[in-house]
DNA sequence: CATAATTTGTCCGTATGTATC
DNA sequence: GGATACATACGGACAAATTAT
């Protein structure tokens, strides 16, 4: 028989091995948002393939948002930040073959949104204050566009979120928020007044870094719009001895 | 010649528009799972566009998981159901992106486990329990090959967020410990006994159906992985008064 | 405003690899 | 092991888009 032959493995599709390559140099910082990746006609002499697997890789890049591809003289692959709203799609998908029910995704939010907003009470600074009131007030100004409302209602939790400073969190918390709104913004909109006053005393109880309050009033806010949906209330899960 | 046309609009590139028609067929059920999409060659033809495009729109459809793709004489694109692991890829660029350190993951997790932990107790079945232990024996059985450990100590947290049979809790928690284990590896298997020895207190505790010990038990494991990784300890969270 | 330059978008033909019968 | 059916990959060509000049 021959010898070794040590390289060639084959490790599932060339397109992909050369995305997971370019994904690990945006991972790794070594392509900063807004860098330009050669022409794919540079990058097939650099990695050796075609021209159809390049393009594959860098379609495949692009769906996931990490590259955005243009057209024309100064157009090509730009490193471009990543979209949260990706993960809230393929989640969606997941949930869907194994049947979640949007109940199951009220329950997820009503486990981890008090958490949120006690860290968050904790380190919120004063430009987060800001923008969550700034949030809040958008939609009372819309009161007759229940799109808006709904719009900037979703963003008053995405805000919370982001305001324990904590990148995971928040980003969790954002894809959860929008697989609700997508499924259940029909029902939204009855209780538009209810929802803002809700919004407005945890925002100022969090102001107070009064962390129980804040807590306590997340807990029957997320109860409530549960309510709505005719899904069953939150037991057993109460932490309160 | 031909009467309307009105396919040939041209809404952004070829290859995702015709992704998302066959997404959409598999959405809809016209696809079920385990049906095979026609081979290439047919697709050309009623498709009317080039191999090169129908093979970008495969790609894209197998990267989210919704086909598989074999070679050989019963090969094709056969529909299947999409990967968890997916949101991992995608959550870890993302972070990395905006420089979320690994002391942010851990803290997520220092969140969500207690919860689930206390849902997943009063919820698991027997069978729970049974798939629960099983991953605490294998691990036992392998002290001697860390990635196996380390394998199942991973494995542990999801089946403890699976036993919420909450869809929503055991996806992000899957995910969020994908990521721990993928950036903490090296840290791991200096604790291996103790892990284990927590992990099987843990799930004593559940089979006692008493929350609060097992609870009490998460939180002092999660916090005490942190403490290996030289993070900061959870503090300001704790929801006891 | 038009033309050219640059780069992607799409297509075709062909060759090779791979799994099944 | 040979034949078959299929995906995988390569190379070349032209069309379309975008922007600079």
């Amino acid at each position: 028989m021959p010898d070794v032959v040590f390289d060639r493995i084959k490790q599932g599709k060339l397109a992909e091995v050369i995305a997971a390559q370019i994904r690990g140099e945006i991972r790794s910082g070594s392509l900063a948002l807004g860098d330009r990746l050669p022409p794919e006609r540079e990058l097939i002499e650099q990695l050796g393939v075609s021209r159809a697997t390049v393009r594959e890789a860098l379609m495949l890049l692009e769906a996931d948002g990490f590259i955005q591809v243009r057209a024309g003289r100064h157009g090509g692959a730009y490193v471009t930040s990543p979209k949260l709203e990706r993960l809230a799609t393929i989640l969606d998908v997941i949930l869907a073959v194994e049947q979640t029910t949007t109940d199951q995704l009220l329950e997820a939010r009503s486990l981890m949104e008090p958490l949120a907003v006690r860290l968050a009470t904790a380190r919120a600074d004063e430009s987060d204050f800001e923008r969550i009131q700034g949030s809040i007030d958008r939609a009372a100004e819309h009161l007759d566009a229940p799109d808006i409302v709904a719009e900037e209602s979703a963003r008053f939790h995405v805000l919370v979120a982001e305001s324990t400073h904590n990148g995971v969190i928040s980003a969790l918390t954002a894809t959860t928020q929008q697989l609700i709104y997508s499924r259940a913004f029909t029902a939204f909109g009855t209780e538009t007044a209810a929802t803002l006053r809700a919004h407005q005393r945890i925002l100022d109880a969090m102001r107070a870094r009064d962390a129980e309050a804040a807590v306590r009033r997340m807990v029957r806010h997320v109860d409530a719009f549960r309510v709505v949906l005719d899904a069953p209330r939150s037991i057993e899960l109460g932490s309160e001895t």
